[in-house]
DNA sequence: ACTACAGTTCGCCATATGACGAAACAACCA
DNA sequence: TGGTTGTTTCGTCATATGGCGAACTGTAGT
């Protein structure tokens, strides 16, 4: 049951929905995945962490990057028939198609490149999808 | 997108998990399923709420009851999907089997009876499974 | 109309969640 | 060895979530 949850509260959440479409088309380091989304690294990685948790993505070194992906054969039996259902579905979403497009430019970029870049300097900026209140201002100086 | 992640939060949480569980074998009225999962009316109330508005269930006035059922045509597109991925998985989850037998055991309650009793009264009554810390005491008289 | 009662709504509380920035880690390179 | 850099961990904040009881709504029955 718990395996269950973990894998739905997973895919209950936007963004972490967003990662898995990215993913479909193969395996991401995540600094390209940031950069698609424009969120904060942290934030980025903690979301692949619960994904991986629930064991829906895998990762694995690769040299100074990180790749990850969709996990083929899963410690959660659920994980297949989620990311079967994922997969039919939200192929219409402006979210996902965005995300897609955006994916494609990000992919033209080097990675040596692409994770030195400002997130303010990757080509066509993605604004933060779910922005929270700015956070009241503590003087900053 | 947002129907998607309706329907992934709400079989995201256990209580509603047990809930559809035990609506695959047919429509119950609130009490029923609050006699099955020993929680508060108003807590049960809320989650079929969340339910209805995922897609995921129908309400029906039944006299003086209200009946919820797997809904078979939805206003949501991806309720059919979470309902077959459901009704495949869990069945070997303990709590899914409890849920299962306790409600045999209420069924044969009739409702007029049922209702009227107080939780602690219903046989075998199970205890809650998400007890929260409870709560600092007020002085309560 | 009044009572009884199934269900919902509301207000509250404790915890979970998702965001960020700063700091810690881990691998590569000089 | 020390610096650079990709990623994770930690601490914090605002909001969402899930539980309860009290009060309300709406139907049935007298």
């Amino acid at each position: 049951m718990r395996d269950f949850e973990l894998a739905m509260k997973a895919v209950g959440d936007p963004t972490r929905t967003r990662i898995l479409k990215l993913l479909e088309d193969g395996g991401l380091c995540v600094c390209q995945v940031q950069a698609v989304l424009g969120l904060a690294p942290s934030t980025v990685s903690k979301h692949l962490t619960i994904l991986k948790l629930a064991g829906l993505v895998q990762d694995r070194r690769a040299g100074k990057w990180i790749e990850y992906a969709l996990s083929g054969a899963s410690r959660n039996p659920h994980a297949k028939p989620v990311l079967d259902l994922l997969h039919g579905a939200l192929e219409r979403a402006p979210a996902v198609i965005a995300d897609r497009k955006r994916l494609r430019e990000i992919k033209t970029i080097p990675l040596t490149e692409l994770c030195a870049l400002p997130a303010s300097k990757v080509p066509m900026p993605a604004q933060p999808i779910h922005r929270r209140q700015p956070r009241k201002d503590r003087t900053h100086g």
